[in-house]
DNA sequence: ATAAAAACATACTAGTTGGTATTTTTTATA
DNA sequence: TATAAAAAATACCAACTAGTATGTTTTTAT
């Protein structure tokens, strides 16, 4: 039992350095080596406890991206609360607070996206199963506006959940071939124009 | 003379199949030998033309990328006619029209943006200066809409956009992860919503 | 026609890659 | 404390990579 759980730890550590790694340069640019030399193990250890690379890379999207995507975009949106405060919240001010860092490498659910070729298919299915997470909890929260009369009823509360997305992901890629931070302010001013237009 | 004009022939050539292989793998994915088999010819021919890979990256940036952008997002927006029929134009029509391997393979910019690491700075600076010619024309025929009183005269012209090229990037590659086109179809809703609002 | 230069091909190198085979070390338990 | 299983290390391999060195063919200029 003890032995299961150093295992699961040994585990956790290579998906935390495989991550890291993953966000700053790319699956497709870290070696197994890489991962293991930042975890202070071997190549050995690596294929004890994975098949390949690529159960790695779909573990790092199921366990760190997702949760990264849900706790910071997911989970906020079914607090209590007006729900045109929470976007505005979620999408704006996030955004803003992100540290240097995180606006450098942008989105990591992003960068696999894009990264990917369209013939890896495991990693496609586990990447839209996040944005259809995403999606849908935004929906609801809209359809909680209209409800509560702070968001304008004739609008399709799918398209303007996959606009909000899209924007949000677009810029986050775009923000990385700038070396400021004008093109992330000229966004939130566009959203901020987008959300107030929503209201009745 | 003659041999000035084979070397252009043949240069252009080899960026045409790196622009398709890129595309569809990503550069990191496509090697030299790639490239260079597709197009009929050896090693040795790449590196008589190019200094080195990167050399051919910024190729491919410059002439097949740009031009794209060009061609198919900036251009059509000097047209004559309402800017907002222009913008409808360009950024719903447009994004309808494109065929399966477009939407399947998201837009090659914004691969680019995404595939490439925070470092790679070459890379980095071309992307941007097409992003920001894409951006610059936008803003011109905002500007005009709004002398043409078809747009909203108090919001921000950069705001929209930016926001409008976020939106527009951020779709291209999450479409990528679905097999239908259900999600363009929200986006193509969203946007609808989004250019409505700006007409005053 | 011939020499030089450009275009391209062939053969190679040194380093990296994902993955495997085998051995050593650690750990749990009887 | 002996032992079996799990964890990790070592050593390796075949394929691939960017790039180089050197040769051959083609084109151009004289």
């Amino acid at each position: 039992m003890q032995q299961e759980l150093k295992s699961q730890l040994t585990k956790q550590q290579i998906v935390q350095e495989a991550f890291t790694l993953f966000y700053e340069n790319g699956i497709k640019s870290t070696s197994i080596a890489d991962v293991m030399k930042a975890a202070k193990l071997t190549k050995g250890a690596f294929y004890h406890h994975y098949k390949n690379k690529q159960e790695l890379g779909l573990e790092v999207i199921e366990h760190k991206v997702r949760k990264r995507v849900y706790d910071g975009m997911i989970l906020p949106l079914s607090d209590a609360g007006n729900p045109m405060e929470i976007l505005e919240q979620t999408f704006l001010s996030r955004i803003k607070s992100f540290p240097f860092y995180d606006k450098q490498n942008g989105c990591p659910m992003n960068n696999f996206i894009n990264e990917i070729g369209n013939y890896e298919t495991a990693y496609q299915s586990a990447l839209k199963h996040i944005v259809e997470t995403w999606k849908a909890a935004l929906i609801t929260l809209i359809n909680r506006g209209k409800n509560e009369k702070c968001i304008k009823q004739n609008i399709s509360s799918e398209a303007v959940a996959v606009y909000l997305i899209s924007a949000f992901e677009g810029i986050r890629g775009i923000r990385k071939v700038y070396n400021d931070d004008a093109i992330l302010n000229q966004y939130i001013t566009g959203l901020q124009i987008y959300l107030d237009q929503l209201k009745p």
